[in-house]
DNA sequence: TGCCTGGACATGTATAGACATCTTCCCAGA
DNA sequence: TCTGGGAAGATGTCTATACATGTCCAGGCA
């Protein structure tokens, strides 16, 4: 009978790490079969259930793949990606420890351009939400948030107070989020946007473009425009490793 | 009894459907009680282990707190943030269907500058490996890469051939990553580099710093230049929301 | 030759029961 | 009044068993 590794834990824990053992050694490569649920109980020892649970959260984790009837195989390597998280830029500013302040330049109900219209992938025309902040960090401007709202799910938000509540939060309250769509984007300041981030004309800024949806309907349509002052970026630790 | 949803599938699933509805509609609120598991078989009239499962996957995917002894607890709301998937650009290009092609600019091993020794957070001064790459979409230069990597993890970097292999690849087999910290920046591009991406003196370039570890010992220091012809950004589902 | 059906085998789900571990709280004894 | 101990109740793990569902293949029948 194999042995089990050492380590403290439960004992599906140890079955997960005599199972990545064998992946990160080599042992077992990828697309290589593993053995079966019935063979690692007969090789471990222990119940099926317990391997089954092993097996299934290492399915989760990405780093198996199972296909019921045929067998377990060892997933391909995580492909060396990463994730930026990016959050709210009011906290973001707090946490540096820097003063925070937002003013409101815009806010409206308006009819939708075509191009607008086709971004949330409205049949008919509708009116929806649109609000312009200015964000500052220590008084100095350092982003512009545009923000077009599905009047359907959030349809009070031109009659917000958001110098009191960020849009962010009243946002996240309203609408269930699903999925979004980002494009980040080098521009050029026009001399509207240089003039509003205090900026030199010609100087380069960081645009995110971003699409929402809660559940298969448009939530919002963003454009953020940050200041050559300003970096997106964040630390992030994959779970899927250990 | 409480009547468990008419979804298809298996009853765990159907356990977390009832459960998920009771926090969507605001009848269990934020770090609320819910029922005890031995509560739940009673209502719902399913196996312990049933309602343990569907208890523990919506732990995992953050809906829900649980505490040995004490109970069980509706989770804060999520934060409404967005994480970005950057891929390896060989196959970013390639995936929209245009030719792919580097440039391999430099390839060597060099004496860390003192600012590099702190971005390797190393103590004693030993090489590092070095490459400058420009890889082009459809022949057009499109991003400037330069990769500074950790010698201990990677002895033999500079002696690659990454015309065969992107240092994508290589990477990805030879260190297991574990961790990345970014920061995106907008920049004007500087004359070598305007020359390199084939753009006009002073155009907007997205600027990609990356550091990764393995463990507790950084791996790779990189740059990435992009052309203001490119944009980052990918779609991503988060598997927290429903 | 070609189909198709049954058996072997794989994963997927569900249950009952037992024991482990942890927290809380009440109550008896000092 | 203070404190220690134990009961109660919560989650966490493990097992044995049963049945469901899916895949694959070999052997038999047309």
């Amino acid at each position: 009978m194999a042995n089990l590794p050492e380590t403290a834990g439960p004992l599906y824990e140890k079955v997960k790490d005599y199972i990545l053992d064998h992946i990160g050694s080599g042992a077992w490569g990828k697309d290589q079969r593993v053995p079966s649920e019935h063979e690692l109980v007969s090789m471990l020892g222990v119940s099926r259930m317990t391997v089954h649970r092993a097996l299934r959260e290492l399915t989760s984790d990405g780093h198996l793949i199972r296909i019921q009837g045929v067998g377990t195989f060892v997933a391909p390597p995580k492909p060396y990606s990463t994730l930026i998280e990016i959050v709210d830029i009011a906290s973001e500013i707090r946490a540096r420890g820097a003063r925070y302040r937002a003013d409101i330049i815009l806010l409206e109900s308006l009819q939708p351009s075509q191009e607008l219209l086709a971004a949330f992938d409205f049949a008919t025309r509708k009116p929806v939400g649109h609000s312009m902040i200015l964000h500052h960090e220590n008084d100095m401007p350092v982003m512009i948030e545009e923000r077009f709202v599905n009047s359907d799910l959030a349809p009070d938000y031109d009659k917000q107070d958001f110098s009191a509540v960020t849009t962010y939060d009243f946002l996240q309250k309203s609408t269930p989020l699903t999925e979004v769509e980002q494009v980040i984007a080098a521009i050029t300041a026009d001399e509207d946007t240089a003039r509003m981030l205090a900026l030199e004309a010609g100087a380069p800024c960081l645009l995110l473009h971003r699409r929402t949806w809660t559940g298969s309907t448009v939530a919002t349509v963003n454009r953020f425009t940050y200041s050559s002052r300003y970096t997106l970026g964040s630390r992030y630790a994959p779970s899927a490793f250990r």
